[in-house]
DNA sequence: ACAAATCGAACCGGTACGTATCGATTCAGT
DNA sequence: ACTGAATCGATACGTACCGGTTCGATTTGT
């Protein structure tokens, strides 16, 4: 959210935003989006849906990508936390499959492939997406990642800003340019090829020296 | 190419198609999408570069990104050889150099974003970019996988089905959602990861029951 | 010679965009 | 209480592009 609304001093005359109208917008959008999908989706038809006026959209956002980009934001449930487990592998399994769940909403899903979409036409979106969304899930990540590397548990194997490509861009992927689910095989997978967990549990366990 | 004009027998009276406009229209609709962005293409557009009439790229193709999509294949540089070394490492090293090189082709890398931008917003069209483009890199590298697999290399991490997903989504999530480029380095780490070259090629490993 | 299918060019109708403007409303400062 | 500023919903307008049609001219195969 607040994408243009950073009132910096809120000590201003005139009439307020109106919050019943901000939120009206962004749920007809996200309800538009997921009906009619994206390129059905017009700011005419928010303005209408919404019964706002199309000015008003104008005023506060610069595209319909941005509006969705906020409405997205308002879904609070939109939100991963960041596990804090024994093992780094545990850890990373955690991420995903909680990541994973939100890929299984396919409204959640068809704008996030709607904003990907934008953010390769309009750079200027782009970059507010890289901001707003994308650069919070690879932060996410990267505590995991630290914490892994804190305790020896990284392998030497890839930086971690690869590591952290490999994992989101074989989301993205998923998403993107195949019919395939993120499903809890994926997730496994994932973690054994980038974690590389001692999968043994015969031989040398606990020992946390690579 | 050809993707309406599967005329199985060309026994047809009246004036054949023009292949100068039809390379016409691909070339002029490579160079405007490099100029003005995919945003800044239009039918229009192509059409008074090429010197051809809006109806003769109606008449062919279904979409401006189907335009772009034929002009890719026209561009004979697309050609990635399947490498055949010693080893599954060496192999997909090789794969992913030469795949590179085409990654920082800066017209091609936009083309691609714009043809992986359409898949998400217009679903037939992405079913052609899947068929025409994706499948066939994800065969190519397929070849590398089963060979692999057939000489007892492939680890037993993931499916292939997967290693093409992290593969592919680490390159495209690159391309897609990223400022780092293609280079060496990303390709060793990959290699590292994915094929995880045996240091000891010695002894427990090879008994790999599938 | 004739028919068929193409070509470039010029139109039309529709849709959405983005801007401008209106009267009404709400709020801060005086 | 008054004034000015900023908002609101709404409407109107010009622009751009799309998808489609029609036209005459040209080329090609029967």
């Amino acid at each position: 959210m607040m994408l243009m609304s950073d009132q910096p001093v809120p000590v201003r005359p005139g009439r307020k935003r109106s919050e019943e109208s901000r939120l009206a917008i962004l749920t007809a959008a996200f309800e538009l989006a997921a009906e009619l999908g994206y390129a059905g989706l017009t700011i005419e038809g928010i303005a209408t849906r919404s019964g706002a006026g199309k000015q008003t959209i104008y005023r506060w956002w610069p595209s319909k990508a941005d509006v969705l980009l906020d409405a997205l934001a308002t879904k609070a449930d939109l939100y991963v936390p960041v596990p804090d487990k024994e093992t780094y592998a545990a850890d990373l399994r955690e991420f995903l499959i909680a990541s994973f769940a939100l890929g299984r909403k396919q409204p959640v899903v068809d704008v996030l492939r709607a904003l990907m979409a934008q953010t390769q036409i309009d750079a200027e979106f782009g970059e507010r997406f890289r901001v707003v969304f994308l650069q919070r899930r690879r932060n996410a990540l990267s505590i995991i990642l630290n914490r892994a590397h804190a305790r020896g548990e990284l392998p030497p194997d890839a930086s971690p800003e690869t590591i952290a490509d490999i994992v989101f861009g074989t989301i993205w992927y998923r998403l993107l340019a195949t019919d395939r689910p993120l499903d809890e095989q994926l997730a496994n997978e994932l973690v054994t090829v980038v974690a590389r967990p001692r999968p043994k549990p015969d031989s040398s366990s606990h020992g946390n020296l690579t």
